[in-house]
RNA sequence: GGCGCGGUACCCAAGCGGCUAAGGGAGAGGUCUGCAAAACCUCGAUUCGUCGGUUCGAGUCCGACCCGCGCCUCCA
């Protein structure tokens, strides 16, 4: 059994998709105005995860998200460099994708942008207004909270609690209400428009979600994330516009992902702690998996606090479950199996299981795995375990890296002849008991990134880098 | 002010009424080794923010309090 915990209901409930075995999955992706930062990436990768859990329990996931290639931050950022803003939006989308693929994120099956969609969304706003849920002012059409009665069932916000900003008290004048808002926004001078049935202009943010949720998911699907800053008011304001224009119930399961602060503070490019991927890579040379197992490696309910020493030990975990594989595939094992090796991979197989199954308990997941490691180190330490053992074992151990996506592809092995002469100068070295100079060709190698271990079948190495 | 999250060993982090409080990292000692690396073994919280309460029994439920953080405005 999968159980969610449901931001809608605010509690763990079942997870049974609409139609048996199928998955339909909306997530919220970027605004690109910018790289992504570090956070981001938690949300995304936590997505991620999801997604190829999901998988691995066999169900048939459709995920979109959607890219929103308009708003106030991406037309300011055309204008300051002077670019058209398909010409700025495209060097982040671009960059955007790079960054999925180096933290090993599966691509969506649809990346539908705002500016591609303005029929899909017009449609529905025309559609409100003409059920009367919105109504329009100055060249804006607004949606009218007031006439959804739902209005704040996901965020549990009463709106008469709700504190008025100075900001919201400023826009009062041309709303009909303070919280109402815009599906549609009047053009502005220099500012890119459309052309439309309800007049020039362009769209609110919200409406985006909820016109290509629908286009490529249908009125009603399962799945939709995203961090829970989106809770209100832009999940709250998806919710009403759909509910509203459809008439019927938007998304069954709302999960939402937590914030990552770094050194327990709030990420802002004016602390001087704001990471994007690319810094932590490029700049610090940071290993991508180290970070995505780092990601990953805290539930994502809970708030996620980036420090580079947690970066390090997320490393050596990792490093731990490589040198397990390494193990398996660079000793020599007798043929055949025992038969506890079957019991120990089927009982962590099935804790893994039940641990994501749990609202996606990686912690479970993650000591299963390492459960699982240390018992089968043990059979190794004993010289018991056997060749297909061996391969079976790390077969699983692959298996279970679909979802966690945190150990590299499989690796070039051989190396240059370069090395392999010096690694057998240092054998013959070591014969002749001259062991400075087989120390001395073992730094040597090291420094060319290879580790080489003395075992009493004979040295093997390491590639590093 | 409203809504919400969290405080478990040096660090990260499970456990949410009942076996000796998971797992990872770091540390100490040991086995193996020319040395090292990896692996293995041993050690490490009489204790789960504080104070009360419920219970035969509580990190685990209830109440109060203290501390940290997030959202309420564009934001993953």
């Amino acid at each position: 059994m999968i159980q969610f915990f449901n931001t809608l209901s605010g509690q763990k409930e079942p997870f049974t998709p609409i139609e048996p075995g199928k998955v339909k999955l909306y997530t919220c992706g970027p605004t690109v105005y910018d790289h992504a930062h570090i956070g981001n990436f938690r949300a995304y990768v936590f997505e991620d995860v999801l997604k190829r859990f999901l998988r691995f329990q066999d169900f048939q996931v459709t995920h979109v998200m959607n890219i929103t290639d308009v708003d106030d931050k991406t037309i300011r950022g055309a204008k300051t460099k002077g670019v058209p803003l398909a010409d700025y939006t495209a060097e982040y989308i671009g960059a955007f994708f790079d960054d999925l693929k180096v933290l090993r994120i599966e691509p969506a099956d649809h990346y539908p942008r705002a500016t591609e969609h303005i029929p899909d969304m017009v449609r529905i706003i025309q559609g409100l207004l003409d059920k009367g849920f919105a109504y329009r002012k100055d060249g804006a059409v607004y949606f009218s909270i007031a006439r959804s009665p739902g209005y704040g069932k996901l965020s549990k916000i009463d709106l008469a609690e709700l504190r008025t900003t100075e900001r919201v008290e400023s826009d009062e004048y041309e709303k009909e209400s303070a919280r109402d808002f815009a599906l549609w926004k009047a053009p502005k001078e220099g500012e890119p428009f459309w052309d439309s049935e309800i007049g020039p202009g362009r769209p609110g943010w919200h409406i985006e979600c909820s016109a290509m949720s629908a286009k490529y998911l249908g009125p009603t699907f399962d799945i939709h994330c995203g961090g829970v800053d989106n809770i209100f008011p832009h999940h709250e304001n998806e919710i009403a516009q759909s509910e509203a224009y459809w008439g019927r119930p938007f998304v069954n399961t709302w999960l939402h992902c937590h914030h990552l602060i770094v050194d327990g503070e709030k990420m802002a490019k004016s602390k001087g702690n704001f990471f994007t991927l690319r810094d932590l890579v490029k700049n610090r040379q940071v290993d991508p998996m180290a970070l995505r197992y780092l990601l990953l490696s805290t539930h994502y309910r809970k708030v996620l606090n980036f420090t580079f020493e947690a970066l390090e030990q997320a490393q050596a975990a990792l490093r731990r479950i490589r040198d397990f594989l390494y193990e398996l595939d660079s000793r020599p094992f007798q043929a055949g199996e025992v038969p506890e090796v079957r019991n120990i991979l089927t009982e962590a197989r099935t804790k893994f299981v039940e641990g994501m199954g749990d609202d996606l308990n990686i912690s479970l997941a993650l000591t299963a795995l390492f459960e699982m490691i240390k018992r089968v180190n043990v059979l190794i330490r004993e010289e018991k375990l056997r060749a297909d053992d061996a391969r079976e074992t790390a077969a699983f151990v692959h298996s279970l890296d679909l979802v966690l996506a945190v150990l590299l592809p499989q690796r070039e092995t051989t190396i240059p002849d370069e090395l392999m002469r010096k690694i057998q100068a240092r054998e013959l070295a070591r014969k002749d008991r001259n062991f400075k100079l087989a120390d001395q060709l073992r730094r040597e190698l090291d420094d060319a990134g290879l580790v080489l271990e003395d075992t009493k079948d004979g040295v093997r190495w390491k590639v590093l880098r």
